[in-house]
DNA sequence: CATGAATGAGTTTTCATTCAT
DNA sequence: TATGAATGAAAACTCATTCAT
C-alpha cells in the first residue's frame, strides 16, 4: 500500500510553490517546471493531482479566496452589531496579511487572468459576489433598501481601490490607513445612531 | 492634415492589434505572431518598430496611458473651479470608453503584469501617481492639507475599485452610476461652500 | 469446471483491456495508464504480470493469433475430405467474429507495428505460415505439388485482401460474402472431382 | 523578401523524411524531432509548413497515394482494350517500387492508424475506392455488370492481399509472381474473347 | 521598409517504469 | 499480490527572435 495522506500534503505544497512563483516571476512566467522544482516534485506530479496547469491555477485561486473566505466568516461570527458585521468584512479583506507582497501580487495575477480563463472566472465570481453580498446584508439593517445596495457597492469598490492602489503601490502599504478611510466613509454614511456609541 | 507618416501608422496599427489581441485571449495568450497576423504584417516587422515583444507592450500600455491622461487633461483645461477639477478627474478616469471592455480589460491584464516588467511598472506609475495628484491639487483648494491627501487618495481608491469591480463584473457596466457614486462621495466629504449651488 | 487462479484472471482482464483500448484508440494512444484503468487495476500490475508494455502487446497478439488457430484447427478436426479442409481454413479466417470491429481493428493495428518490433514479428509469423501451409496440405491432395503451393498462396492472399479491405472500409462488412469469393476462386481452380457433388 | 520556392522544397524534404523514418523505426517511433533531424531542419519548422504532426503525416499518406494514383493513370492512359485496362492497374498496385520495402512498411504502418485519424482515413479511402472502381469499369467492358462488381471486389481484394502478404513476409517479395498471380486469377473468370490472343 | 523562413529554447503534457508500502 | 505515488525522459507544440533577401 502507497503511503497514505500524500494526496492533502501534496496539493498544499504544490498550490504554496504556485504561490511563491508567480510571486516572485509573475503569472505569464510561472512554468510547471518552475513551480514543481520550487515544490521539491517532479513537473509529471502535477498531472497527477491537478490533471493540468490550469487545474493547479484554480485550486491556488481558490485556495486564496477560501482563506480570505474563512477570515471573514471568523469575524462576522463575532460580530455583535450590523456595524460590526460591516467592520468585520472592511477588516477581513484589509488585514494585514492581504497587504502582504506574497499573495497581495499574486491575487493581482489572477485577476489578469480570470476573464480570459472560464474556470478562474468561476472562482473569482464567488470573491466578488460574496464581498458586495456580505456588505448588502449588514447594511440591510441600518439603511433602506436601495440605499444599502448603493452604499455595499460603494464600500466594496473602496476596499477594493484601496487593496490595489496600495498593491499597485511601491510603498509599503498601511493596512490600517486603509481600514481607517473605509470606517470614515462608513461614519460619512451612517445614520448616527447605527454607530457605535462615542464614535 | 499632416500626411502620416509610415512609421507613426505601423506603430498605430500594431499597437491597435496587441489591444484587439490581448482583449481577446488574454495577456498569456497574445504572441507576437498572432499580433502581427491581426496587423496584417509579418511577424518579423515587430523588431524594426519595437525592438521586441516588451517593446510593444510598454508602447501599448503607454498609448492607453496617454488617452486616458490626454482626456483628463483636455476636462480639467474647461474646469472653472477647484469643484469642476475633481468632477473633471472623476469623469475622465470612469467615461464610458474606460468602461468599454476592449480597453477595460487590457488595462486589467496590463495590471497583473506591471509588478513583474520594470519597463511596464515604469509607465503604470505615471497613472497612478497622476490620479491622486490631480486630486490632491483640487481637494488642496477646499480642505485642510492632511485632509486633502486623504480625500484624494479615498477617491483615487473609489474610483480605481468601481472600475475595476465593473470591469471584473459580468454585468454590462454602468459608468453613469460609478461616477453618480463619486459624486455623491464628494458630495459628503466636502463643505457646502464648495459645492455648487443647488447640490 | 476448474476455478481459475488470480494469475490466470488478470492476464485475461489486461489482455481485454488492451483489445478494448486499442481498439477505441489505436495503437499509438494506447498507453499503459487506460488499459490499466480500463481493466480495473493499477498501472504497476502490468509489470507484475507482463514485466513491460510490450510483454503486454505481445500476449494480446498472441492471444488473437491463438483464438483463430483454434477456430482453425476445430474446424479442420471435423473435415472429411481435402475440399472440407480449404473450406474449414477459409471459413475459420473469415468467420464473423474476424469481421468484428473489436477484433479487426486490433489485429489491423498490429500488423502496422509488426514490422518494428522482433517480438510482435515472432508472434505475427506464426499466423502467416499457418495460413498458407494449412491451405497448402489441403491443396496437395488434390492438384500438383508447384500448383498445390501458387494455389495456397493466392488463397491465402485472397482471404487476407478480403479481410483487410473489409476491416478498412466503413461499409459493414458481410462475412458471407467474402467466403462466398473464396468459394468462387477455389470452384475455378480445382479440378471437379474435387469439389463436392452437386457444386 | 525571402527566398522564394522554398515551401515546395522543404515540404517534399519533410515527407521523404518521414517516409524514411517511419520506415527505419516505424509509426509509433517516428517522433517530429527525429524527422526533423532526418530532413536536416529544426523541429519548429514542421508547424510552418504542416501546422502540426498530423498535418504532415497526412500529407505525406497524400503523397504515397498519389504517387501510386499517377502510375495507375499512365499506365491506364496507355492501356488500348478493357484487358489492358485491368492489367493496367494490377501492374501499378504490384510494380516493384510498391513492393519496396521504404515505401510498402510506409503504407503498413499508415493502414494501422488510419482506423483513428479522420484524416487520415480521408487520404485512405480515395485509394480503397480508386482501386475497386477502376477494376469495375474495366470489368464492366467484358462482363454483366453484377458479375462485374463481384470480380472487382475479389481482384481487388487479391492485390492488397499478395502486396500485404509479401510485405509482412521475411522473404524477399517477388513482384513479378504476384502479377502472374493475378493475371491466372483474371484469366480464370473473364471470356476466353476478353483475352489477348494467345493467351 | 518589409517579408516570411528558420531557429532553438521553452512550455505543457504524457507516459513507461519503478518502488515503498 | 496489488497499489498508486513518483520519477524523469520524451513528446508535440509554441514562440520570440534573427536574418537573408
Amino acid at each position: 500500500m502507497p503511503k497514505l495522506g500524500m494526496e492533502t500534503l501534496r496539493r498544499r505544497q504544490l498550490i504554496e510553490a504556485t504561490i511563491d512563483t508567480i510571486h516572485e516571476v509573475g503569472f505569464a512566467n510561472a512554468s510547471l517546471q518552475s513551480i514543481a522544482r520550487r515544490a521539491g516534485v517532479s513537473p509529471g506530479l502535477v498531472a497527477h493531482y491537478f490533471r493540468d496547469k490550469e487545474g493547479l491555477l484554480e485550486a491556488t485561486l481558490r485556495q486564496l479566496s477560501s482563506d480570505l473566505g474563512h477570515g471573514a466568516a471568523r469575524r462576522l461570527a463575532q460580530a455583535a452589531s450590523p456595524y460590526e458585521r460591516l467592520l468585520a468584512v472592511v477588516e477581513a479583506n484589509l488585514e494585514p496579511s492581504q497587504f502582504d507582497r506574497r499573495i497581495a501580487t499574486v491575487w493581482l495575477a489572477f485577476w489578469g487572468q480570470v476573464l480570459h480563463s472560464p474556470r478562474l472566472r468561476r472562482v473569482q465570481m464567488v470573491y466578488e459576489k460574496r464581498l458586495v453580498s456580505n456588505l448588502r446584508h449588514a447594511f440591510r439593517r441600518l439603511v433602506a433598501d436601495d440605499e444599502a445596495a448603493r452604499l455595499a457597492e460603494a464600500t466594496a469598490a473602496l476596499i477594493d481601490g484601496l487593496w490595489l492602489r496600495a498593491t499597485l503601490s511601491v510603498e509599503p502599504s498601511d493596512a490600517d490607513e486603509a481600514r481607517a478611510t473605509v470606517r470614515r466613509f462608513l461614519h460619512g454614511n451612517l445614520p448616527a445612531a447605527a454607530l457605535p456609541h462615542g464614535a
